[in-house]
DNA sequence: GTTCTAACA
DNA sequence: TGTTAGCA
């Protein structure tokens, strides 16, 4: 199919789509046209995709953990058991911005502690 | 009408 | 990411 159709099947904007395959995440084939020939597998493809993009991983990281993955249609299950350290990295990254994201709102309250409102 | 690349009020 | 321009 081509992305028109992907478009449709799966929701994703072709700007998107497009952009997943500059980042490696999907390599449609091409016409002579140049036009992109998605595979029938890409639409749970994308799905994968979206679900490791909500799961806040980085574009390189999902193009490492795509292959690796096996997905029966509700749980992506990881097959490498590399694959489960890289994973365990990227949680130990998102703690760590939790973190930092904490002390910025710490700081806020401060600062809104300290005006007009509520200083009196 | 559909897709492509490149670029940005 | 959206949007738009100029092609094929």
């Amino acid at each position: 199919m081509r992305i028109g159709e992907m478009v449709r099947r799966t929701g994703v904007s072709e700007r998107l789509l497009r952009y997943y395959e500059e980042q490696g995440l999907l390599t449609p084939a091409r016409l002579a046209s140049g036009y992109r020939v998605y595979a029938d597998s890409d639409v749970a493809a994308v799905r994968r995709i979206r679900t490791l993009l909500a799961a806040g991983l980085p574009t390189a990281t999902i193009a490492q953990v795509l292959p690796c993955i096996r997905d029966d249609g509700t749980t992506l299950t990881p097959v490498c058991p590399e694959l489960v350290a890289q994973l365990r990295r990227e949680r130990g990254r998102i703690t760590d911005a939790i973190k930092e994201l904490q002390a910025s709102q710490g700081i806020l309250d401060t600062v809104i502690a300290a005006g007009p409102v509520g200083n009196d």
